[in-house]
RNA sequence: GCGGAUAUCGUCAAGCGGUUAAGACCUCGGAUUGUGGUUCCGAUAUGCGUGGGUUCGAGUCCCACUAUCCGCCCCA
Protein backbone atom coordinates (compact mmCIF):
# COMPACT_ATOMS: atom_id res chain seq x y z
CA UNK A 1 0.00 0.00 0.00
CA UNK A 2 1.20 3.05 -0.25
CA UNK A 3 2.12 5.30 2.26
CA UNK A 4 -0.57 8.39 3.21
CA UNK A 5 0.60 11.87 4.23
CA UNK A 6 -0.63 13.07 7.13
CA UNK A 7 -1.42 16.43 8.70
CA UNK A 8 1.23 18.30 9.89
CA UNK A 9 1.91 17.94 13.83
CA UNK A 10 0.40 20.76 16.07
CA UNK A 11 -2.13 21.37 12.45
CA UNK A 12 -5.45 20.47 12.30
CA UNK A 13 -8.33 20.03 9.71
CA UNK A 14 -11.56 21.85 10.42
CA UNK A 15 -14.10 19.49 9.08
CA UNK A 16 -17.66 20.10 7.65
CA UNK A 17 -19.03 19.37 10.64
CA UNK A 18 -16.98 21.57 12.74
CA UNK A 19 -17.70 24.29 9.56
CA UNK A 20 -20.92 25.55 11.12
CA UNK A 21 -19.41 26.86 14.51
CA UNK A 22 -16.38 28.46 12.88
CA UNK A 23 -18.89 30.79 10.16
CA UNK A 24 -20.88 31.24 13.23
CA UNK A 25 -17.62 32.77 14.81
CA UNK A 26 -16.87 34.39 11.91
CA UNK A 27 -20.48 36.15 11.00
CA UNK A 28 -20.82 36.99 14.49
CA UNK A 29 -17.19 39.07 15.35
CA UNK A 30 -18.51 41.08 11.25
CA UNK A 31 -21.73 41.66 13.39
CA UNK A 32 -20.44 42.89 16.26
CA UNK A 33 -17.41 44.85 15.44
CA UNK A 34 -19.25 46.69 12.56
CA UNK A 35 -21.93 47.66 14.83
CA UNK A 36 -19.18 49.94 16.70
CA UNK A 37 -17.45 51.17 13.21
CA UNK A 38 -14.46 48.33 13.08
CA UNK A 39 -13.78 47.36 9.37
CA UNK A 40 -11.81 44.66 8.33
CA UNK A 41 -8.53 44.39 7.39
CA UNK A 42 -6.53 41.25 5.94
CA UNK A 43 -2.77 41.65 6.19
CA UNK A 44 -0.40 38.80 3.75
CA UNK A 45 -0.56 35.81 5.75
CA UNK A 46 3.81 36.43 5.93
CA UNK A 47 5.79 39.43 6.07
CA UNK A 48 9.56 39.76 6.72
CA UNK A 49 10.94 38.51 9.50
CA UNK A 50 12.35 42.02 10.42
CA UNK A 51 8.76 43.16 11.33
CA UNK A 52 8.28 40.79 13.69
CA UNK A 53 11.88 41.06 15.30
CA UNK A 54 11.31 44.85 15.84
CA UNK A 55 7.66 44.92 16.29
CA UNK A 56 7.23 41.79 18.64
CA UNK A 57 10.35 42.37 20.21
CA UNK A 58 13.27 40.52 20.24
CA UNK A 59 13.80 39.57 24.05
CA UNK A 60 10.22 37.43 23.27
CA UNK A 61 9.63 33.59 23.34
CA UNK A 62 7.47 34.07 20.04
CA UNK A 63 10.34 35.84 17.97
CA UNK A 64 13.60 34.09 19.82
CA UNK A 65 12.18 30.24 19.37
CA UNK A 66 8.73 30.01 17.87
CA UNK A 67 8.97 31.55 14.42
CA UNK A 68 8.41 30.12 10.85
CA UNK A 69 10.96 31.37 9.27
CA UNK A 70 12.58 30.95 6.01
CA UNK A 71 14.55 32.47 3.11
CA UNK A 72 13.42 32.92 -0.64
CA UNK A 73 15.11 35.64 -2.88
CA UNK A 74 17.72 36.49 -0.29
CA UNK A 75 15.01 37.68 2.01
CA UNK A 76 14.04 36.52 5.42
CA UNK A 77 10.89 35.84 5.13
CA UNK A 78 7.97 34.47 8.57
CA UNK A 79 5.05 32.91 8.96
CA UNK A 80 3.20 35.89 11.39
CA UNK A 81 2.95 34.47 14.65
CA UNK A 82 0.33 37.22 15.58
CA UNK A 83 -1.43 39.94 13.78
CA UNK A 84 -0.96 43.12 15.45
CA UNK A 85 2.75 43.25 13.88
CA UNK A 86 0.88 43.31 10.26
CA UNK A 87 -1.87 45.22 11.04
CA UNK A 88 0.60 48.17 12.03
CA UNK A 89 2.87 47.80 9.20
CA UNK A 90 0.36 48.16 7.08
CA UNK A 91 -1.25 51.09 8.69
CA UNK A 92 1.79 53.34 8.51
CA UNK A 93 2.60 52.12 4.90
CA UNK A 94 -1.16 52.83 3.60
CA UNK A 95 -0.80 56.19 5.45
CA UNK A 96 -3.86 55.75 7.85
CA UNK A 97 -2.24 57.49 10.24
CA UNK A 98 -4.22 60.33 7.51
CA UNK A 99 -7.17 59.64 8.20
CA UNK A 100 -9.60 61.05 10.65
CA UNK A 101 -9.07 59.49 13.88
CA UNK A 102 -9.87 56.63 15.27
CA UNK A 103 -9.16 53.99 12.73
CA UNK A 104 -10.67 50.90 14.00
CA UNK A 105 -9.65 47.87 12.32
CA UNK A 106 -10.64 43.96 13.10
CA UNK A 107 -9.03 41.12 11.51
CA UNK A 108 -9.24 36.69 11.32
CA UNK A 109 -6.48 34.52 10.34
CA UNK A 110 -4.32 31.89 10.83
CA UNK A 111 -1.25 32.60 12.71
CA UNK A 112 2.17 30.57 13.24
CA UNK A 113 3.74 29.30 16.18
CA UNK A 114 6.64 26.57 16.63
CA UNK A 115 5.30 25.53 19.80
CA UNK A 116 4.83 21.81 21.88
CA UNK A 117 0.68 21.04 20.81
CA UNK A 118 -1.30 20.33 23.69
CA UNK A 119 -4.67 21.08 24.63
CA UNK A 120 -5.29 24.46 23.57
CA UNK A 121 -2.42 25.14 22.04
CA UNK A 122 -1.62 24.40 18.15
CA UNK A 123 1.28 25.21 15.61
CA UNK A 124 -1.15 26.41 13.09
CA UNK A 125 -3.73 28.54 14.99
CA UNK A 126 -6.70 31.04 14.29
CA UNK A 127 -6.90 34.64 15.90
CA UNK A 128 -9.91 36.76 15.72
CA UNK A 129 -8.49 40.50 17.27
CA UNK A 130 -9.09 44.32 16.90
CA UNK A 131 -6.58 47.37 16.64
CA UNK A 132 -7.65 50.66 17.39
CA UNK A 133 -5.39 53.42 16.13
CA UNK A 134 -5.05 57.37 17.20
CA UNK A 135 -6.70 57.17 20.62
CA UNK A 136 -4.71 58.25 24.02
CA UNK A 137 -7.59 58.92 26.12
CA UNK A 138 -8.82 55.38 28.68
CA UNK A 139 -12.23 55.37 26.38
CA UNK A 140 -10.19 53.34 23.87
CA UNK A 141 -9.08 51.18 26.29
CA UNK A 142 -12.54 50.71 27.77
CA UNK A 143 -14.26 50.62 24.32
CA UNK A 144 -11.69 47.89 22.94
CA UNK A 145 -12.49 45.83 25.89
CA UNK A 146 -16.17 46.15 25.81
CA UNK A 147 -15.94 45.21 22.95
CA UNK A 148 -14.11 41.90 23.59
CA UNK A 149 -17.07 40.87 26.28
CA UNK A 150 -19.69 42.01 23.93
CA UNK A 151 -18.57 39.88 21.25
CA UNK A 152 -17.92 36.89 23.83
CA UNK A 153 -21.66 37.55 25.18
CA UNK A 154 -23.09 37.42 21.31
CA UNK A 155 -21.57 33.91 21.44
CA UNK A 156 -23.41 33.20 24.51
CA UNK A 157 -20.42 33.45 26.85
CA UNK A 158 -21.58 35.65 29.79
CA UNK A 159 -19.42 34.23 32.23
CA UNK A 160 -15.73 34.40 31.67
CA UNK A 161 -13.19 36.67 33.76
CA UNK A 162 -11.98 39.93 32.68
CA UNK A 163 -8.37 40.64 33.84
CA UNK A 164 -6.68 43.50 34.21
CA UNK A 165 -3.66 45.07 35.09
CA UNK A 166 -1.72 48.65 33.81
CA UNK A 167 2.29 47.83 33.10
CA UNK A 168 2.73 51.87 33.60
CA UNK A 169 4.63 53.83 30.45
CA UNK A 170 8.28 53.38 29.76
CA UNK A 171 9.75 56.11 32.93
CA UNK A 172 7.53 54.22 35.61
CA UNK A 173 8.41 50.40 34.55
CA UNK A 174 11.71 51.06 34.76
CA UNK A 175 11.64 52.37 38.61
CA UNK A 176 9.45 49.52 39.05
CA UNK A 177 11.79 47.13 37.28
CA UNK A 178 14.45 48.51 39.42
CA UNK A 179 12.64 48.13 42.35
CA UNK A 180 11.68 43.98 41.45
CA UNK A 181 15.11 43.40 41.02
CA UNK A 182 16.44 45.11 44.33
CA UNK A 183 14.13 42.75 46.22
CA UNK A 184 14.82 39.77 44.91
CA UNK A 185 18.50 40.12 44.52
CA UNK A 186 19.22 38.43 48.10
CA UNK A 187 16.38 35.42 46.48
CA UNK A 188 18.46 34.82 43.21
CA UNK A 189 20.00 32.31 43.27
CA UNK A 190 17.13 30.38 44.64
CA UNK A 191 15.10 31.30 41.36
CA UNK A 192 14.27 28.76 38.41
CA UNK A 193 16.36 28.89 35.31
CA UNK A 194 14.47 30.89 33.66
CA UNK A 195 13.53 33.66 35.73
CA UNK A 196 17.33 34.08 36.63
CA UNK A 197 17.59 34.80 32.81
CA UNK A 198 14.31 37.10 32.68
CA UNK A 199 16.62 39.02 36.08
CA UNK A 200 18.43 41.03 33.58
CA UNK A 201 16.03 40.60 30.27
CA UNK A 202 12.57 41.43 31.08
CA UNK A 203 11.93 41.55 35.24
CA UNK A 204 8.51 42.20 34.88
CA UNK A 205 8.22 38.68 33.26
CA UNK A 206 9.42 37.32 36.53
CA UNK A 207 6.12 38.17 37.65
CA UNK A 208 4.13 34.92 36.08
CA UNK A 209 6.65 32.31 36.92
CA UNK A 210 4.60 29.24 37.14
CA UNK A 211 7.31 26.98 38.82
CA UNK A 212 6.22 26.82 42.31
CA UNK A 213 9.70 27.62 44.44
CA UNK A 214 9.83 31.07 42.34
CA UNK A 215 5.93 31.28 43.31
CA UNK A 216 6.37 30.67 47.16
CA UNK A 217 9.37 33.14 46.52
CA UNK A 218 6.89 35.75 45.65
CA UNK A 219 4.60 35.09 48.11
CA UNK A 220 7.24 36.87 51.05
CA UNK A 221 5.72 39.54 52.55
CA UNK A 222 8.45 41.89 51.41
CA UNK A 223 8.00 40.67 48.21
CA UNK A 224 4.70 40.99 48.09
CA UNK A 225 4.61 44.13 48.98
CA UNK A 226 7.08 45.53 46.36
CA UNK A 227 4.63 43.93 43.50
CA UNK A 228 1.59 44.92 45.15
CA UNK A 229 2.98 48.42 45.26
CA UNK A 230 1.28 51.46 43.11
CA UNK A 231 4.23 52.03 41.33
CA UNK A 232 3.12 53.91 38.58
CA UNK A 233 3.27 57.28 37.91
CA UNK A 234 0.15 59.60 38.43
CA UNK A 235 -0.88 60.06 34.91
CA UNK A 236 -0.55 56.18 34.43
CA UNK A 237 -2.48 56.02 37.43
CA UNK A 238 -5.25 58.52 36.42
CA UNK A 239 -5.15 56.69 32.79
CA UNK A 240 -5.80 53.48 34.71
CA UNK A 241 -8.47 54.50 37.26
CA UNK A 242 -10.26 55.94 34.45
CA UNK A 243 -10.41 52.59 32.82
CA UNK A 244 -12.11 50.85 35.06
CA UNK A 245 -14.29 53.52 36.16
CA UNK A 246 -15.22 53.24 32.29
CA UNK A 247 -15.92 49.22 32.74
CA UNK A 248 -18.04 50.07 35.71
CA UNK A 249 -20.31 52.30 34.44
CA UNK A 250 -20.63 49.72 31.37
CA UNK A 251 -21.35 46.83 33.94
CA UNK A 252 -17.83 44.99 33.28
CA UNK A 253 -17.01 43.01 35.67
CA UNK A 254 -13.14 42.57 35.96
CA UNK A 255 -10.75 41.40 38.85
CA UNK A 256 -7.36 43.32 39.20
CA UNK A 257 -3.64 40.97 38.48
CA UNK A 258 -0.58 42.87 39.51
CA UNK A 259 1.02 39.70 38.22
CA UNK A 260 -0.97 39.99 34.36
CA UNK A 261 2.01 40.60 32.40
CA UNK A 262 1.77 40.26 28.60
CA UNK A 263 4.79 38.09 27.08
CA UNK A 264 4.88 40.75 23.67
CA UNK A 265 7.29 43.64 24.89
CA UNK A 266 5.44 46.59 22.98
CA UNK A 267 2.47 46.49 25.27
CA UNK A 268 2.40 49.75 28.01
CA UNK A 269 -0.22 50.65 30.51
CA UNK A 270 -3.05 48.71 30.09
CA UNK A 271 -2.73 45.21 29.71
CA UNK A 272 -5.66 42.48 30.16
CA UNK A 273 -6.73 38.81 29.50
CA UNK A 274 -10.06 37.11 29.62
CA UNK A 275 -9.62 33.67 30.81
CA UNK A 276 -12.16 30.54 31.41
CA UNK A 277 -12.01 27.60 33.50
CA UNK A 278 -12.90 25.34 31.53
CA UNK A 279 -9.58 25.32 29.38
CA UNK A 280 -7.40 23.24 31.14
CA UNK A 281 -4.05 25.01 31.33
CA UNK A 282 -4.07 26.87 28.39
CA UNK A 283 -6.98 29.21 29.86
CA UNK A 284 -6.56 31.84 27.86
CA UNK A 285 -9.49 33.12 25.66
CA UNK A 286 -8.27 36.86 25.07
CA UNK A 287 -5.22 38.89 25.17
CA UNK A 288 -4.53 42.66 25.30
CA UNK A 289 -3.91 46.03 25.78
CA UNK A 290 -2.22 49.25 24.88
CA UNK A 291 0.73 49.52 22.73
CA UNK A 292 1.61 53.30 22.36
CA UNK A 293 4.85 52.86 20.95
CA UNK A 294 4.66 50.21 18.12
CA UNK A 295 3.68 52.48 15.74
CA UNK A 296 6.57 54.60 16.05
CA UNK A 297 9.29 52.12 16.45
CA UNK A 298 7.84 50.73 13.13
CA UNK A 299 8.75 53.50 11.60
CA UNK A 300 5.09 55.50 12.02
CA UNK A 301 4.71 58.87 13.70
CA UNK A 302 3.96 58.77 17.03
CA UNK A 303 0.15 56.67 17.20
CA UNK A 304 -1.52 55.52 20.27
CA UNK A 305 -3.27 52.08 19.69
CA UNK A 306 -5.24 49.15 21.83
CA UNK A 307 -6.08 46.44 20.66
CA UNK A 308 -6.72 42.41 21.70
CA UNK A 309 -6.54 38.91 20.58
CA UNK A 310 -8.88 35.75 20.95
CA UNK A 311 -7.99 32.17 20.48
CA UNK A 312 -10.55 31.01 17.92
CA UNK A 313 -9.87 27.19 18.58
CA UNK A 314 -10.05 28.10 22.63
CA UNK A 315 -13.67 29.89 21.91
CA UNK A 316 -14.63 27.15 19.57
CA UNK A 317 -13.81 24.56 22.40
CA UNK A 318 -16.32 26.69 25.18
CA UNK A 319 -19.12 27.12 22.11
CA UNK A 320 -21.77 24.43 22.68
CA UNK A 321 -21.88 22.07 18.89
CA UNK A 322 -23.76 23.80 16.24
CA UNK A 323 -25.53 21.39 14.29
CA UNK A 324 -25.50 21.10 10.23
CA UNK A 325 -27.98 22.21 8.72
CA UNK A 326 -30.49 20.19 6.81
CA UNK A 327 -31.52 20.04 3.24
CA UNK A 328 -34.68 21.80 2.48
CA UNK A 329 -35.80 18.80 0.79
CA UNK A 330 -34.72 15.76 -1.03
CA UNK A 331 -35.63 14.68 -4.65
CA UNK A 332 -36.56 10.91 -4.90
CA UNK A 333 -36.75 10.13 -8.40
CA UNK A 334 -36.26 7.18 -11.11
CA UNK A 335 -35.46 10.35 -13.40
CA UNK A 336 -32.60 11.66 -13.12
CA UNK A 337 -33.59 14.49 -15.59
CA UNK A 338 -36.88 15.58 -14.04
CA UNK A 339 -34.95 15.30 -10.52
CA UNK A 340 -32.25 17.83 -11.83
CA UNK A 341 -35.01 20.00 -13.36
CA UNK A 342 -36.81 20.31 -10.45
CA UNK A 343 -33.95 20.99 -7.92
CA UNK A 344 -32.25 23.13 -10.03
CA UNK A 345 -36.29 25.37 -9.51
CA UNK A 346 -35.84 24.62 -6.52
CA UNK A 347 -32.21 26.00 -5.97
CA UNK A 348 -33.07 29.02 -8.23
CA UNK A 349 -35.34 29.97 -5.29
CA UNK A 350 -33.32 29.64 -2.61
CA UNK A 351 -33.86 26.05 -1.75
CA UNK A 352 -31.40 23.45 -0.44
CA UNK A 353 -31.61 20.61 -1.98
CA UNK A 354 -29.81 17.58 -3.05
CA UNK A 355 -31.26 14.16 -5.12
CA UNK A 356 -29.52 10.89 -5.54
CA UNK A 357 -27.23 10.87 -8.48
CA UNK A 358 -26.60 7.17 -8.15
CA UNK A 359 -29.71 6.40 -9.20
CA UNK A 360 -30.81 3.79 -6.51
CA UNK A 361 -33.71 2.16 -5.97
CA UNK A 362 -36.85 4.37 -4.22
CA UNK A 363 -36.89 2.92 -0.74
CA UNK A 364 -33.26 3.24 -0.69
CA UNK A 365 -33.58 6.85 -2.07
CA UNK A 366 -36.59 7.78 0.52
CA UNK A 367 -34.13 6.24 3.46
CA UNK A 368 -31.02 8.70 2.34
CA UNK A 369 -34.09 11.55 2.00
CA UNK A 370 -35.23 11.00 5.95
CA UNK A 371 -31.51 11.16 6.90
CA UNK A 372 -31.05 14.35 5.00
CA UNK A 373 -33.88 16.28 4.70
CA UNK A 374 -37.28 17.31 6.19
CA UNK A 375 -39.37 16.85 3.40
CA UNK A 376 -39.16 14.40 0.61
CA UNK A 377 -40.48 15.55 -2.61
CA UNK A 378 -41.24 12.65 -4.85
CA UNK A 379 -41.11 12.31 -8.39
CA UNK A 380 -42.24 8.75 -9.64
CA UNK A 381 -43.70 7.91 -13.21
CA UNK A 382 -47.16 8.68 -11.65
CA UNK A 383 -46.36 12.42 -10.86
CA UNK A 384 -44.55 13.07 -13.91
CA UNK A 385 -47.01 12.14 -16.21
CA UNK A 386 -49.25 14.45 -14.49
CA UNK A 387 -47.10 17.03 -13.95
CA UNK A 388 -47.39 17.10 -9.78
CA UNK A 389 -45.09 16.10 -7.45
CA UNK A 390 -45.84 14.27 -4.03
CA UNK A 391 -44.07 16.46 -0.74
CA UNK A 392 -43.70 14.21 2.12
CA UNK A 393 -43.34 15.49 5.56
CA UNK A 394 -40.62 13.05 6.85
CA UNK A 395 -41.10 13.87 10.61
CA UNK A 396 -45.05 13.36 10.11
CA UNK A 397 -45.18 11.12 7.18
CA UNK A 398 -47.84 13.22 6.02
CA UNK A 399 -47.95 13.32 2.38
CA UNK A 400 -50.04 15.88 -0.79
CA UNK A 401 -49.78 15.58 -4.17
CA UNK A 402 -49.51 19.10 -5.45
CA UNK A 403 -48.76 20.87 -8.84
CA UNK A 404 -45.15 21.04 -9.81
CA UNK A 405 -45.49 24.44 -9.50
CA UNK A 406 -46.61 24.48 -6.30
CA UNK A 407 -44.01 22.51 -4.39
CA UNK A 408 -41.82 25.05 -3.72
CA UNK A 409 -44.61 26.66 -1.41
CA UNK A 410 -44.85 23.47 0.26
CA UNK A 411 -40.92 22.91 2.10
C1' G B 1 13.87 22.13 25.22
C1' C B 2 12.07 18.88 29.66
C1' G B 3 8.51 15.34 32.00
C1' G B 4 4.09 11.64 31.79
C1' A B 5 0.62 8.53 29.02
C1' U B 6 -1.23 6.10 24.75
C1' A B 7 -1.08 3.51 19.76
C1' U B 8 -6.15 -2.95 17.43
C1' C B 9 -11.34 -1.35 10.99
C1' G B 10 -13.91 5.25 9.06
C1' U B 11 -15.36 5.85 14.77
C1' C B 12 -15.73 3.69 19.87
C1' A B 13 -13.46 -0.42 21.51
C1' A B 14 -12.71 -6.29 23.55
C1' G B 15 -8.36 -8.99 23.79
C1' C B 16 -3.99 -10.18 29.72
C1' G B 17 1.38 -15.94 25.44
C1' G B 18 -2.00 -20.78 22.30
C1' U B 19 -6.72 -22.54 16.72
C1' U B 20 -9.83 -18.54 11.82
C1' A B 21 -8.54 -10.84 16.08
C1' A B 22 -15.10 -10.16 19.95
C1' G B 23 -18.79 -6.50 19.89
C1' A B 24 -21.15 -1.69 18.86
C1' C B 25 -21.81 2.57 15.66
C1' C B 26 -21.19 4.34 10.68
C1' U B 27 -21.13 2.77 5.51
C1' C B 28 -22.86 -0.67 1.74
C1' G B 29 -26.20 -4.66 -0.03
C1' G B 30 -30.71 -7.69 0.75
C1' A B 31 -35.76 -8.90 3.04
C1' U B 32 -39.15 -4.72 0.39
C1' U B 33 -39.41 -3.53 -8.56
C1' G B 34 -43.58 3.47 -5.26
C1' U B 35 -43.17 4.93 0.74
C1' G B 36 -38.02 5.83 5.06
C1' G B 37 -36.73 6.49 10.35
C1' U B 38 -38.31 0.33 13.98
C1' U B 39 -37.02 -4.92 12.80
C1' C B 40 -34.35 -9.08 10.51
C1' C B 41 -30.27 -11.08 7.36
C1' G B 42 -25.56 -10.31 5.01
C1' A B 43 -20.74 -7.60 3.61
C1' U B 44 -16.50 -4.89 5.34
C1' A B 45 -8.82 -5.61 9.49
C1' U B 46 -4.46 -11.92 5.63
C1' G B 47 -4.02 -7.56 10.47
C1' C B 48 -3.08 -5.00 15.69
C1' G B 49 1.80 2.63 14.65
C1' U B 50 7.09 1.15 12.37
C1' G B 51 11.52 -1.85 12.86
C1' G B 52 14.04 -5.38 15.59
C1' G B 53 14.29 -9.15 19.62
C1' U B 54 12.51 -13.23 23.21
C1' U B 55 9.50 -17.79 22.29
C1' C B 56 7.64 -24.06 19.48
C1' G B 57 4.06 -19.93 19.18
C1' A B 58 3.51 -12.49 19.95
C1' G B 59 -1.93 -7.82 19.21
C1' U B 60 -0.37 -9.71 24.05
C1' C B 61 6.56 -9.84 26.82
C1' C B 62 11.41 -6.76 25.82
C1' C B 63 14.16 -2.76 23.08
C1' A B 64 14.41 1.22 19.71
C1' C B 65 12.00 4.59 16.62
C1' U B 66 7.70 7.39 15.09
C1' A B 67 3.11 9.67 15.87
C1' U B 68 -0.65 11.53 18.95
C1' C B 69 -2.50 13.20 23.58
C1' C B 70 -1.50 15.43 28.49
C1' G B 71 1.67 18.57 31.67
C1' C B 72 6.03 22.27 32.20
C1' C B 73 7.59 26.64 29.57
C1' C B 74 5.20 30.34 26.69
C1' C B 75 0.83 32.23 24.82
C1' A B 76 -4.55 33.03 22.02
Amino acid sequence: MTKIINVIKGTKDILPQDVASWQRMEKIALEVFSKYGYKEIRTPIFEATELFARGVGDTTDIVNKEMYTFEKSDRSLTLRPENTAGVVRSFIENGMARLSPPVKLWYKGPMFRYERPQAGRQRQFHQVGVEMFGVKQPTADAEVILLAVNYLKALGLNDLEVEINSLGCPKCREAYKAKIKEVLKPEFDNLCEDCQNRYEKNPLRLLDCKVDSCKEIFAKPEIQKVIQSDFICEECAEHYRAVKSYLDVLRIKYVENKLLVRGLDYYNRTVFEIKSNNLGSQNAVCGGGRYDSLVRNLGGDDTPAVGWAMGMERLNSLLPLVETQKLDAYIVSNSPSDAFALAEELRAAGKTVEFDLTNKKFTKQLEKAGKAADFALILGEDEIKSGTVSVKNLKTSEQITVKKCEALNKI
